[in-house]
DNA sequence: CAAAATCGGTAACCAAAGTTACAAAAGTGA
DNA sequence: TCACTTTTGTAACTTTGGTTACCGATTTTG
């Protein structure tokens, strides 16, 4: 039952470092269910009981709330792989805080919170592993969003692309790379809208702080690009 | 040496749950080291190795970042009992990601990444509450900041006052309530100005939607507020 | 109790950025 | 290669909200 999906599960971050043979005697020993879904179906409603954080085993899902209106909104798409409800399942919140429904026919397993952290009598050394990964994923996600507040707090288009792309330099070391994002993207990712990104790009380029042409970018002054970061 | 800190340290979100007993065999187990800081002294220095997370056992001190120009920004200031660097502790990375300056002579004991996960033999009951304790804690962080998230990802001050007060609302469950917040935190924690905020509670009171008077408010049309809400 | 500090409301002014609409360029595919 | 789509730049116009400055009310403190 779940040999078939050990490979998808192995590249899952939650497993990583884990040999395949480990895994297996883990979800043995963890014993997490696996459901089927159609497309549109609700994976889980919010609201609904939390027993456990899903993996998606195949097909995709969205990860939608419910604004003020009641307008349904997609917040972002889980594909192969990806985990969902990592948040809630060690917060205390009870309760699932979104609604996630499957795009397209879907497999999915639920790894329950208690056993995750359970009294597994071997202690199996992958057990352990588990929990730290657990742990790191929860931190990442939190200087993910950490990162991305950082962004919204500034107030100046100006202010957010240069940080953006300063700390692409930081984190790559030349001064020429490439954007993995399209302006749209870009444009979403910092909140603002395209066309003020766009013409806020193009007085960087014409003030000869930058030079670029769709995703590449090269920093040509970057003592000037430190000044506009705030 | 640890017997004297044993009642901040129960206090602490990361020890909750456990006897003081149990908390004192723990930090026996564990060995954290507990430093003495001057005002002004540098606790920790954005990059330096990371080893372990620090709570405040007295005093209090300063998270700070430093911006592109190189000015130093407080982001934050934890006080006795409040922790620091907990994200970064299992996220992989293996250096502070801000510099922690105390404010006044302070005591801080270091927990490390390491030890807490650690292969600790009796592998004590509260140790197992430890590890749980952490998750939590960084859970709860994680969902903070995609709350915040959440605020920030509004554009219009009006939209962030409306999420804001229904969200109030909905967790009270009354239509008239304080908020903790007075103008200028209410007003930073929104990320808009103090006057700007100010004139937009105003339109909302001048249109019939809210009445406040200093941090009482009271929501007089909820579905006008609801249709503000983005 | 009086002076000083803090807090919140208000208004005028202005810069920043959203909106809309369109054009140009690049990529795609039959 | 030519139509079609997607991506990006541009410009005009409008709205939002930041800035500054000031005032009155309340609170704190010496």
């Amino acid at each position: 039952m779940y040999k078939k999906w050990l490979s998808v599960l192995a590249a899952c971050q939650l497993f990583h470092g884990m040999e395949q043979q480990d895994l297996y005697n883990m979800l043995m020993c963890l014993k997490p269910k696996i459901e089927k879904f159609e497309k549109n179906d609700f994976i889980k409603f919010a609201g609904d009981e939390f027993e456990g954080l899903g993996i998606m085993l195949s097909g995709s899902a969205a990860i939608t709330k419910e604004n003020s209106i009641g307008d349904r909104v997609i917040i972002t798409v889980v594909k192969q792989g990806d985990m969902f409800g990592e948040m809630a399942a060690f917060s205390g919140h009870r309760k699932w805080p979104a609604t996630v429904i499957a795009q397209e026919p879907s497999y999915v397993i639920f790894l329950s919170s208690e056993k995750i952290l359970g009294e597994c009598e071997k202690l199996c050394k992958s057990h352990r592993l588990l929990i730290m990964n657990m742990l790191k994923v929860v931190s990442n996600k939190a200087l993910l969003l950490s990162k991305k507040l950082d962004y919204l707090s500034i107030k100046s288009i100006r202010g957010r692309i240069s940080n953006l792309l300063l700390d692409h330099y930081n984190k790559i070391g030349t001064l020429s790379f490439m954007m993995s994002l399209n302006r749209n993207e870009m444009a979403d990712y910092l909140n603002v809208s395209r066309p003020a990104l766009s013409r806020e790009l193009c007085k960087l380029r014409d003030e000869g702080i930058l030079d670029f042409y769709k995703s590449s970018v090269v920093i040509k002054d970057i003592e000037a690009l430190k000044l506009m970061a705030e």
